[in-house]
DNA sequence: ATTGATATAAGTACTTCTACTCACAAAATT
DNA sequence: AATTTTGTGAGTAGAAGTACTTATATCAAT
């Protein structure tokens, strides 16, 4: 339910650094629309503080002792219907990032992002709205084009490459063998010169490395 | 079959407004990591066109004649694993927002958006990764959340949960076995469990769905 | 002209996974 | 009390992948 006007919108801070989480406090108090009722510098403290204390928005830190912040989340959002979660990580770890998507977080920020942001982003969520800092997709981007640019890839030949791209969209060698009008045989060759020079053993390694790099092949 | 073809992202757009569908095309092709391979001025043509070409990307407007952006999603996310598709759209209307996120669209941009986002959404979803232009951030995952509460692992009983869990770090049976104390078989029989439940068919798709799902577990 | 890389093909041996079947006991539900 | 769900274990059969080896033809480079 949104908060009538008159009314402040009370805080959870969660953050194992001090420095980070009494700034963060003397940033939000600032503003009298916000009223920080709780802290906390471990997971499990927030966690009980939030069922407790039912603050309007918790404001968490990924990793922190105890229990991070997305575990928190999971555990919480079916006991506690008012509460929204803002995630507030210096990672710009994308696993992270869609993790907390999927988890219905309702604000993402970087802890480098500007005071305007956190001061947006809270009175957004306050509101029911979501609000994602748009720093973070860039920065994620960013990460990732150089890591193309140094591709492992380049250590494979063309055919090899095309095998691998077959592989990931889950084709069989016998499928690739008939796609490519070749052997099942050299299709396994292929296979296992790709995991000679990659560095993939096991089973199933091969796949799951196709998987992971299907968009940049 | 050359090494510098793979290294483009294939690229469909489909728009019923030739102004925009071609201002975009413009666009995007200055940036050469990007291959427009196809286009369309309405929804039939475009959903035989991403069949036919399997397109990286997918950018539909909602709405167009003959069929709209989301229905085409519909229709095609299951037989298609490789396209991924971006709602780009002039309307901020909540359902279709809400339908596009229960759709499991990577990417959702307002017309008026800048330039700028629309080249690091491309990239961003090419990646794999999410992509929501904050302008519409307002409505984000809004409904998403709810339904993620009745979502497919509800069928699954816990030791099931966690067998796919082990999956997703890409276990194999054997090693399942030994870490949950169990036999081989009945961690196989667990396997076949967890794929009659989802529908998995076929080598390496039970695999797959848990790599995919990862996040969520 | 020899060497080396690539692409092709095949052999053997092994492991792993899939797809069925059946079975039994404990726990939960009706 | 009876039934269903679940967790457990096992058998057979086949498909698929892994890890090696050997071999031949081609093309490019030294």
């Amino acid at each position: 339910m949104k908060p009538s006007e008159n009314k402040q919108t009370t805080i959870l801070i969660a953050d194992d650094h001090p420095v980070i989480r009494e700034g963060l406090i003397k940033i939000i108090e600032q503003d009298n629309t916000f009223k920080i009722i709780a802290r906390a510098k471990e997971g499990i403290e927030a966690a009980r503080l939030i069922t407790e204390e039912r603050p309007d928005l918790a404001i968490l830190d990924i990793s922190m002792p105890g229990k991070n912040g997305l575990d928190i989340i999971r555990e919480i959002k079916d006991k506690n219907q008012t509460t929204q979660f803002i995630i507030l990580t210096m990672y710009r770890d994308e696993e992270y990032f869609n993790a907390a998507m999927d988890l219905g977080v309702k604000g993402y920020l970087l802890k480098d992002n500007a005071v305007d942001e956190l001061i947006s982003c809270l009175k957004t969520v306050a509101d029911g709205r979501h609000y994602i800092c748009p720093t973070i997709s860039e920065y994620l981007l960013k990460q990732n084009t150089t890591l193309k640019k140094t591709s492992v890839f380049d250590n494979l030949t063309s055919t090899e490459i095309q095998v691998l791209k077959l592989i990931s969209h889950n084709k069989t060698s016998k499928q690739i063998a008939e796609e490519l009008f070749i052997s099942v045989r050299t299709v396994q060759n292929h296979r296992n010169n790709i995991c000679h020079k990659l560095d993939l053993h096991g089973p199933n390694k091969l796949l799951e490395f196709a998987l992971k790099n299907k968009s940049l092949l």
